[in-house]
DNA sequence: CGCTCGCTTGATCTCCTTCAAGGACAGTGG
DNA sequence: CCACTGTCCTTGAAGGAGATCAAGCGAGCG
């Protein structure tokens, strides 16, 4: 059984070379563990945690509703990802974040995660980072729902996805979990739950990809990449097997 | 005349309290200044900058363009702003930053801050947060350029740059500088410069606001308020003279 | 067995894009 | 001083990507 800390020590670990001696004390934090059924709230707009989520298993959303109930998603983590980091340094939550299926959570608290920046730059640099990339991502976010026409965002969305599986060690085989449904992926890339369905029917046509009963598998990379013009660096990734198809 | 330094001590002040002593350390470091024409790129995609850059004056926008040649502007930057403190910790630019207008920046090498980020915790724990209210105002932008109607993103952006332009003490009068053109403001949208020019003749036509010849007029600041819903808590600013209005 | 949830399909509508062109203005050079 | 040129703003007409409205279908589940 892996713990809470370790598991987030190996998170930080794509980021970036974590010393044996840092990637050790992150790893003995003491967590709380707890299981939270599908369409829960873990933090809510407002909140100020005080504690850092871990995601051991399941998927978690980051969204907010806007003015007349639309919900636009703002992020998706899967398991080992840490979706609140930036709580550390900001004084309330400005969005929700809550749990796309039945998900098993790590909660390790802010002070001790204060200690390890105060006492481990090392480990702080990658925590930093995590943050930074996590702006990264929501860049690519806004230029794909800004610029891109339905089909290359969709199939943009599940190139991420498929690429974060695999820096985790998720993917087996050209597939991976992705238990979303068509209404999530419309809430992420802006658009209606029925012009997402027809979209992703186009997309199967291609024979690129399939997505289907919460499992997404990938037929033809190169195919998809080029679908949606994808370029993985914006996720700051280490060299992982699907780096050389960048 | 304010040094670079202690530019940038304010702008993180305002972000949350800054002790003098760190203060004067920020404020007491070395830099080099330097002017720059309009449309010049200060950070390239791919670069990997060993300074951060403080606006004094101008006005910079970080954009990537995209495979069909598409601008997408994702931030814009005031005067006494940081727009580049993410390149501490993150190994290259995944896209540009040029300046929109002539302009006067700052440069303080990283290794300056990496001693403050070393030796002053609270100062680190600001620039933190700066990156992190970044990220946070690129999901505001990710939401409102995914969700909203044309009139509404127009007004929102206005109100952010208005309340950004405040909280650095740029608004006299209700006025600010803006000196954008509206291919700019179309590219930051997602939207045609047609368009845009259509949207923003309507928002004119409501008495709101007026923005012409690179100056932003606020003439009713709750209605235009009311037009974007704009709730400014995600720029995490500390309270000012706009703060009752929020 | 009925019910809910998620997926699918069809028809119509609209916001925004695209294409095309004209106009205001400032800077530049003869 | 005035033509020339480029930049930015403005206007018009037509076309399209995606939204909206409405309904049916299949599967899991209490």
């Amino acid at each position: 059984m892996i713990s809470v800390g370790e598991t987030l020590a190996r998170h930080l670990s794509t980021f970036g070379k974590l010393p044996a001696k840092d990637f050790g004390a992150v790893a003995a934090l003491k967590a709380e563990v707890r299981d939270v059924p599908r369409h829960t709230d873990v933090l809510r707009n407002g909140d100020h945690p005080a504690h850092v989520v871990v995601v051991l298993s399941g998927l978690l959303h980051r969204y907010t509703i806007g003015p007349e109930g639309k919900r636009q998603i703002q992020s998706f983590f899967l398991p080992n990802e840490a979706p609140s980091l930036e709580t550390l340094y900001i004084n309330y939550m400005d969005n929700n974040l809550a749990a796309v299926v039945p998900a098993r959570l790590g909660f390790i608290s802010h002070d001790q995660i204060y200690r390890i920046i105060d006492e481990r730059p090392e480990a702080r640099k990658l925590l930093w980072r995590q943050t930074l990339v996590q702006a990264a991502i929501f860049r690519q976010w806004l230029v794909r729902n800004s610029n891109l026409p339905a089909h290359m965002s969709l199939a943009h969305l599940l190139c991420e996805m498929f690429v974060r599986a695999d820096a985790v060690g998720l993917v087996n085989d050209g597939r991976c979990a992705l238990p979303l449904t068509q209404e999530h992926v419309a809430d992420a890339l802006g658009l209606t739950a029925v012009h997402t369905n027809r979209t992703l029917q186009a997309l199967r046509e291609t024979g690129a990809v399939e997505w289907r009963g919460g499992e997404l598998t990938v037929q033809d990379w190169p195919k998809l990449r080029e679908i949606a013009r994808f370029d993985s660096s914006y996720l700051h990734l280490r060299p992982t097997k699907l780096a050389h198809a960048r």
